[in-house]
DNA sequence: TACGTGACGGCGA
DNA sequence: GTCGCCGCCACGT
């Protein structure tokens, strides 16, 4: 019966990040909550870090529960998320988000 | 085998 | 607002 082999938290965590809708965002514990992790957020931000080239996950949707970037400033992929989040209408506003408007509440 | 590190979170001072 | 400490798990050296 149940063939149905266990999904990896890795799996379980790209699952929930790609439910994520355009113009919201989410922080890594709540994934890690929404992946049935508890509190690893810290998993969550390893297993992003892991992701391989060629990926179709809205990684940039997902920030500090602080609402904070999750990058320094200063450094490439710090501006690339800020893009990407604009594009999508969510205003980031001296490297954070303002999570009280652009979070998902599911 | 042991230790350090990391796209984190929460709390206290 | 900042800073420090601890927890939690996987990976590289």
């Amino acid at each position: 019966m149940n063939d149905t082999p266990a999904p990896s938290r890795e799996q379980r965590i790209w699952q929930v990040v790609s439910a994520i809708p355009p113009g919201k965002v989410v922080s890594y514990g709540q994934v890690a909550e929404m992946a049935g992790l508890g509190r690893q957020a810290r998993f969550v931000g390893r297993a992003l870090g892991r992701l391989p080239a060629g990926h179709n996950l809205p990684w940039f949707r997902v920030i500090r529960s602080n609402g904070q970037i999750a990058f320094p400033q200063d450094s490439e992929a710090f501006r690339r998320q800020v893009a990407l989040l604009a594009r999508e209408g969510i205003e980031v506003v001296n490297g954070r988000v303002s999570m009280a408007r652009f979070r998902w509440n599911p």
